[in-house]
DNA sequence: GTCTATACATGGATAGAC
DNA sequence: GTCTATCCATGTATAGAC
């Protein structure tokens, strides 16, 4: 692959994640990538065509880059560390995608690529909630497919809250780890209490 | 109030919700409200300024709106009747809060604005969650206020997600409303069993 | 208070030399 | 493939008539 091509793309990962969607613009990308601008329509065609390679190249090189961590996770607790650590990762992925997210009501074309980047994601999540939640009562009960999307939601909605309020968004992980530790103890509940909780979710459940 | 500035604060909201952060300009939301583009300058100074006294009215509106509902609710259950409610209301103001957030990274001075909108409904939300917590090992556990901030940044994520995927964000609402009832579990237990669980919690909470 | 007209900056995108 | 120069649309904001 083109060394320009690269540096586009790695340009506008970063000018997103540091500007937001409403301080990315042709640019203000070639900039940060230290590229002459008039190169991104060589190279994409179009500014969408970029952003939208971008998002999934980032998508793939994050996920990817933290599949080992996720496939390590064997319970609750370690699913909440590796959380805390993907939220300090600065160069975390979530962020381009918040920001994709919220460009995508303007320009529909970016819908598809967003789409597909929390995707990955998602895929990634809802493999270790089946792994982790299958030893509590609440698998067979909840959706884990449903629970990845939330999960990466709070993600997505978190990062975007962190940028008005670093404290709030530190508390709010700290209450997450302390929800998380009420599931943490369904893996620890005896055989027999495991099927009396698990029957009266299934009976109050809808 | 003049009644050009009620319009031209309704005309930012509406555009918002409707075109995002980046279809948001003086113009669109001229056009939107109905009334001559240079009339945002005159009674606001700036866009960001409008956009600031549209977040923060509006947030005040929703919010009231909602609190009659919010001091109705004494279950778990019943906080996941409302938050359904709250994202199928088509005028519900955490769209807007989710693209001012984007917006922010670029215009700081948005940020205020914006948190202090978040900050209405996150009070809303942490009155109901410590009311029905209270009767759950979970009180004196978990910190409301950070839970409370949690849940806020699901909604803005939800809010942003359901812009490129409907179906997947209904499901994360369906396995959330699992989740809870999960917690809605806990309002059942018997005064020992409550105990237990609180002491198991404390013990491993970090 | 409201309108038209306009100044001026920024943004996407292209032409054409190298 | 890369650069300079430029076109043209859109955006913020202001001046001045009404």
């Amino acid at each position: 692959m083109s060394n320009t091509r690269a540096k586009l793309i790695q340009g506008a990962l970063d000018t997103l994640r540091t500007y937001g969607i409403s301080g990315t613009s042709a640019r203000s990308i070639a900039t940060t990538a230290g590229v002459n601008q008039a190169l991104i329509f060589y190279h994409f065609g179009t500014l969408d065509q970029l952003l939208s390679e971008a998002c999934r190249h980032g998508a793939e090189q994050h996920v990817a880059q933290y599949r080992a961590r996720f496939t390590q996770v064997g319970s609750m607790r370690e699913l909440l560390d590796l959380s805390r650590a993907l939220h300090a990762d600065e160069q975390a992925d979530m962020a381009v995608l918040a920001h994709l997210l919220a460009g995508a009501r303007t320009d529909p074309s970016l819908a598809p690529a967003t789409a597909a980047g929390l995707g990955l994601w998602v895929e990634e999540i809802e493999g270790v909630l089946a792994r982790v939640l299958a030893d509590t009562p609440l698998a067979g009960v909840v959706d884990t497919g449903g629970l990845a999307r939330a999960v990466a939601a709070t993600f997505i909605g978190l990062e975007l809250y962190g940028g008005v309020d670093g404290e709030g968004t530190a508390r709010a992980f700290d209450a997450l780890d302390q929800l998380g530790t009420l599931v943490a103890l369904l893996e620890d509940l005896g055989p027999l209490t495991q099927r009396a909780v698990r029957s009266r979710l299934k009976k109050a459940g809808r």
